[in-house]
DNA sequence: CCCGTGACGCCAC
DNA sequence: AGTGGCGCCACGG
């Protein structure tokens, strides 16, 4: 296994997000050392494991919204996480101004 | 190998 | 605010 493949990395950041904030796909790419590679992002998020411990759920598009279809079960356990984790959520939108996470976390 | 698809993001209308 | 186009690129057929 590539310790320093895009992949790993992209779970390192998102791994990192604490509960209660959120970040962008394109963050998260960003963050990686992958400028413009957001894509990415949703394509390797979506294939974690299922019992994956990351925090997938943390991440949302860049307009604060969940990406998967409204309505979707994916969608409402998206939303569930958030909500548990102190989340608000205005007509379906996340405040990113108010949740999301500045990282400044590093080591 | 070509092509459509997609948990994206930006910008132009 | 909605729509459409494009850049990006991993995946599956």
């Amino acid at each position: 296994m590539d310790y320093n493949s895009p992949q790993v990395r992209i779970w390192q950041v998102v791994s990192q997000v604490p509960a209660g904030s959120v970040v962008t796909y394109g963050q998260v790419a960003a963050m990686a050392g992958l400028p413009n590679h957001a894509r990415m992002v949703g394509s390797v998020l979506k294939q974690l494991p299922k019992g994956s411990k990351i925090p997938w759920h943390r991440v949302i598009n860049s307009q604060g919204r969940i990406s998967f279809n409204e309505g979707s079960s994916q969608y409402l356990l998206q939303q569930e996480r958030l909500t548990t984790e102190g989340i608000e959520f205005d007509n379906e939108r996340i405040s990113l101004h108010r949740y999301q996470w500045q990282g400044g976390d590093e080591s």
